[in-house]
DNA sequence: CAAGGACCCTGTTTGC
DNA sequence: TGCAAACAGGGTCCTT
């Protein structure tokens, strides 16, 4: 389940392994890959002879700047990876490659996703900033741009917390994993309603949100089930949660067994005693 | 605006 | 043991 750590993982890899690098072809045979159905047959047109110039990230979206101008987008949704293969790292289990890209030196930038869930956007120069807005993208959860009054004001809302940190128009590039770790480094019950919180508590939850994010990305993000880094390697964040998917055992504070509830359609994990 | 459900997908887990 | 049904979840869209 790529979220922020996981994506920045990856965008931190790629950029050492194919940052200005030329495309000498690019293939997909996965029609739901695009939402734009015409890119499928154009993709190779489209990206051959193109240079990558900057690989960034938003949330959980992937940003390939092209020397063109054009810019492709790419979101990992559940079980999306990439994975790059050259001389030196030949990857084995090269399974559910949706799109294939091969650079000038035969390296290859492939995205395998076994569920079909990812996207992948090829837009015209300028187009990036109405990409996000229509999606109405918020901040992104480490940037600069989000203070702990940008999150308060996100937060006065009357939906339950765990639905607002999972919603990105609230804040971009959490998951359900880190938003379990969030609320529990807070000591915040997931299903308060956010306009419920005072100051002191929000306080808790931005400074639990930079811990725990950035404690992923040094783990190079959790690879509990599909997700892989470039290498093909696995983040180790699973063995350092404390809360998701641990129902029953107990909490790392406490000791209470820790209970799994459903908030806004997600499996939730929390500590009854420590979590008010 | 909020809440809930359907949908997209398929490997894994659960239940009989 | 074996099989089918349920589940997992990020995001979008639709209905209530």
């Amino acid at each position: 389940m790529p979220e922020l750590p996981e994506v920045e993982t990856t965008v931190r890899a790629l950029r050492r392994a194919v940052l200005g690098k030329k495309i000498k072809s690019a293939n997909s045979e996965t029609h739901q890959l695009f939402e734009n159905k015409s890119i499928l047959d154009a993709i190779n047109t489209l990206l051959t002879g193109d240079i990558i110039k900057s690989i960034d990230r938003h949330g959980k979206y992937l940003i390939f700047d092209l020397q063109s101008g054009r810019t492709l987008v790419a979101h990992m949704k559940m079980t999306g990876h990439f994975l790059v293969i050259n001389k030196k790292l030949n990857i084995k289990n090269q399974n559910y490659v949706r799109l294939e890209i091969v650079f000038a030196d035969n390296t290859k930038l492939l995205f395998s996703d076994a569920r079909k869930f990812g996207r992948i956007w090829i837009l015209a120069d300028g187009e990036l900033e109405s990409f996000f807005a229509k999606r109405n993208l918020a901040h992104d959860a480490v940037s600069k741009l989000c203070t702990k009054g940008y999150l308060y004001t996100q937060l006065s809302k009357k939906r339950a917390i765990k639905a607002l940190l999972l919603d990105q128009t609230c804040i971009a590039g959490i998951g359900n994993i880190y938003s379990d770790e969030i609320l529990w480094a807070a000591r915040i019950h997931p299903q308060r309603k956010g306009r419920d919180l005072v100051r002191k508590e929000i306080d808790a939850i931005f400074r639990a949100m930079g811990d725990i994010l950035k404690e992923g990305i040094r783990a190079g993000g959790s690879s509990m089930r599909d997700y892989r880094r470039p290498d093909g390697s696995s983040g180790y964040f699973q063995t350092k949660r404390r809360v998701y998917q641990r129902e029953g055992e107990p909490c790392p504070r406490c000791k209470t067994p820790i209970q799994r509830v459903v908030v806004a359609q997600r499996g939730t994990h929390f500590c009854s005693k420590c979590q008010k």
